[in-house]
DNA sequence: AATGAATGAGAATTCATTCAT
DNA sequence: TATGAATGAATTCTCATTCAT
C-alpha cells in the first residue's frame, strides 16, 4: 500500500513541501518547485502526473508518521492513563515540530472546502487520532483516573490548535520572549518544553478537575 | 485613518471574503470575485488598484472589530480580573464565530511568510491583543487573583488556536456529536456555549492553579 | 438562436478555417491561428473560450448555408422532380466549391469518432439534407417520374463523396487534364461544370433507369 | 524495395492504424500507440525513428494490396471490359471494407496539404490506379464496349468518394435502414452487396449510356 | 536489442491588469 | 465614474524524442 519514492521524487516532494508551507499550494508554481528541487520542469509531471497529485504524494509521504509507537503504548498495563496522555501530547508536539512545514500545509489545507484526496486523508488522520484518544480516555474513565463528561473534539482542538498556532507564529513567540540570542536549536528545545508543560497542564485540568 | 467604503466596494469586499475563505487567496480569481459581487471586472482594479490591495482593504474592513468595548471594560473597577478575562474570551469567540470567513482567511494568511501589508496588519492585531491581555493579567497578578509565571503567548495560542480550529472544522464537530438535526443557528449557539465553557475552564487552570 | 460574430471574431474564424483545412484541427495551434488572424493569442480564448469552442463557432458560422432556397423550391409546382433534383445537385456543388476549406474540414471531422458538438452538428446537417432529399424523391416516385427502390443514403454518399473528393484532389484533376494554363477562376468554372454534368448523369441513371 | 516488418513492428503499425483512424494522426500520441501495442515507449522511436516515419511504414505496409491480381486480370482475353471494370469495383470495395481503418486514414490525409512521404505515396497509388483504369477503359473503347468522352478522374472520384463515404458513415447507413438487428458481419455483407450494385449501376451508366 | 529515465519545446489556457472611451 | 475590449505574462501539462545502460 505504502508507495516508496526514489531519491529524485523525494527531492521534489521535500522542495514542494517547503514552498507550499512558505507560499501556499496555489502560490507555488511547478516551476518554483522544479527550480528548488534542481530538476527539469517536466519531470514533476513525469513522476507525479500533476501538481495535485504531487500534493497527494506529499501527504502520503508525511502522513504515516506517529501511528505505530502510540498504538503499541496503548496496551501497556504499567502506565497510568495520564502518563499515556502525556506521552501522546509529547508525541504530537514532536511531530508538529519535526514536520513544521507539513503541519503548516495541513493547517492551511484543512481550512479550505476541499473535496479531493487530501481532504479525505486529513479526515482519516483526524479520525484515527480521535479514535486513539477516545480509547485512552475511556480507559482512564473506567479506571476512575479521568472525570466523566469530557468533550473530546474540543480537547483535540486545543491540542492541535495550540501546538500549530505556536509553531506557526514562533517568530512572534521568540521576539516577545527575547529569545533571539538562543541558537535555533536551543530555541526549538525551549519552545518544545514550554509547549509540553502548557498542554499537559491544560489536559490535567480538562481530564481531572471537577467543575 | 479608517477608510470608509461605498456600497459597491463593500459588495466587492464581502464577496472576496467569502471566496478567499472557501478557496484561498490565490485560488480565487478576480473574475470570480467580480462575478459573485455582480460588478464589472475592471471595477475591482478601479476601486482597489489590485488584488493584493483588495485583501488589504478586507483586512482593514474587518480588522477594526472588538477593540473598543474591551478597552472600555479594562478600567472597570467593579469586575474581577477573572470576570474580565472571561469577557475577553467570550468576545474573542464571538468575533471568530461572527467572522468565520475572515477568521479562516487570517488563519491561513498568518501561516505564510508574508512580507506585505497584511502581515503587518496581522502582527499589529496580535500585538494589540497581546498588550490588552498583558495589562489584564498583570492587574490580576497585582491583585493576587492570578498566579505568577504565566506564559502569555502560549495562553493566547490556546485561545486563538482552539477557537479557530473548532470553527474551521465545525462539520467534524457536528458529525461526531450527532448534532446534524439541530438547525444551523442552534448548532452555532451550542458550539459557542461549549467552546466558551471549555476555554474558561482552561484559562482558570492556567491563571489560578498552582503547579 | 444564430449567434452573430463581430469583425474580430470573423477574422479569427476564417483564419482558423483555412488552417484547419490545411493542417487539420489538431495540427493547427492556437498560436498559428492568432498569427494568421493578426490578433493577440489570448483573444481567441477570450472570444471563444477554447479551441474546441472555436471549431464549434466555425461550424455554426458556416453551417447555415443552403437550407432556405432549397426549402422554398420544394413546393414549386411548375418544376419536375428531376429539375428539382438537378437544382439540389447544383446547390450542393456550389456550396462545396464556395466553402472548399470548410468542406475539407467537415470531410475530415466526420471520419473521426467524435462525440462532441461538431459530431452532433454534422449529424443534424446530414439528417436535414436527407429529409429534404427524401421528400423530393418520394414526390417524384408518386408522380411516376422516379423508379421505386432507391437507396437514398447510397445516393447521397455518391453526391457528397464525389463532390468532396474531386474538390479535395483538384490539383490532380487539373494536372491530369492539363488545365494548368487556365486561370484559377476558369478552372473552378470548368470543374464545376464537369462535376455538375457528371452527377446529373449519375442521378438520372439512379432515379430513372430500369435494372 | 518492399520492407518486411517483424512481429513487434507489425503490432505497433496495426495499433497505430487503429488509433490514427479513431483519433487522427495528430490526435494520437506515441504514448497511446505504445500502450495499445503493449510495447515500450522508446521502442517506437527505436524501430521507426519517428512518428512520421511510423505513418510512412503504415502506408507501405498497407499500400501494396490490390495491385497484382488486377494486373493479371487485365490481359485476360475472355472477359469483357465491363466484366473487368466490375471486378475492379468489387476489388476496390473489398479493399476499402477490409482496410476500413486505413481507408479512413488515407481519406483524411489526402485532404491535407501534405508535402511529405505520404503525400507522395498517396499520389503514386492514385496514379497507378488511374493508369490501370485508363488502360481498361481505352481497351473497352477500342472494342466499342464503352462510349467515348469518359472523364476518368471524375469516375474515379465517384468510386473512391462513394465507397469511402459510405464506409466512414456506416453507422448512419445502418441506423437509417434499421439494420441494427443484423450481426456486424451480416451488416458488412449487406452493405458491401448494396454498394457493389450501386457502383456497378453508376459505372454502367457512365461507360455505356449515350447522352 | 531494448528500455527506464529524462528533457526541451511547445501546447492550451488563465490570469491580473490596462486603456480608450 | 465606469466599463468592454484587449493583452503580456505566466500557468500547468503533454509531446516526441534522446540517451546511457
Amino acid at each position: 500500500m505504502t508507495t516508496t519514492y526514489n531519491d529524485k521524487q523525494i527531492q521534489i516532494i521535500e522542495s514542494a513541501e517547503t514552498l507550499f508551507a512558505e507560499k501556499g499550494f496555489n502560490g507555488t508554481s511547478v516551476r518554483d518547485i522544479a527550480e528548488k528541487a534542481n530538476v527539469n520542469l517536466a519531470m514533476i509531471s513525469y513522476y507525479f502526473g500533476s501538481k495535485d497529485k504531487l500534493l497527494e504524494a506529499l501527504f502520503s509521504y508525511r502522513g504515516e508518521y506517529l501511528k505505530i509507537t502510540l498504538e503499541n503504548m496503548m496496551g501497556d498495563g504499567t502506565m497510568s492513563s495520564m502518563d499515556k496522555m502525556n506521552t501522546v501530547i509529547d508525541h504530537y508536539i514532536d511531530k508538529v515540530m519535526k514536520q513544521q512545514c507539513f503541519s503548516r500545509i495541513m493547517m492551511r489545507e484543512q481550512v479550505l472546502n476541499h473535496t479531493g484526496f487530501t481532504a479525505k486523508l486529513i479526515f482519516e488522520m483526524k479520525k484515527r487520532n480521535q479514535e486513539l484518544i477516545s480509547r485512552l480516555i475511556h480507559d482512564g474513565q473506567r479506571k476512575g483516573e479521568f472525570r466523566k463528561n469530557i468533550d473530546i473534539p474540543l480537547m483535540m482542538a486545543t491540542l492541535i490548535g495550540t501546538a500549530n498556532t505556536i509553531v506557526a507564529t514562533q517568530h512572534y513567540y521568540r521576539e516577545i520572549n527575547n529569545l533571539q540570542t538562543l541558537s535555533d536549536e536551543d530555541f526549538q528545545k525551549h519552545m518544545k518544553k514550554k509547549l509540553s508543560q502548557h498542554l499537559k497542564k491544560l489536559f490535567k485540568a480538562i481530564l481531572t478537575h471537577e467543575e
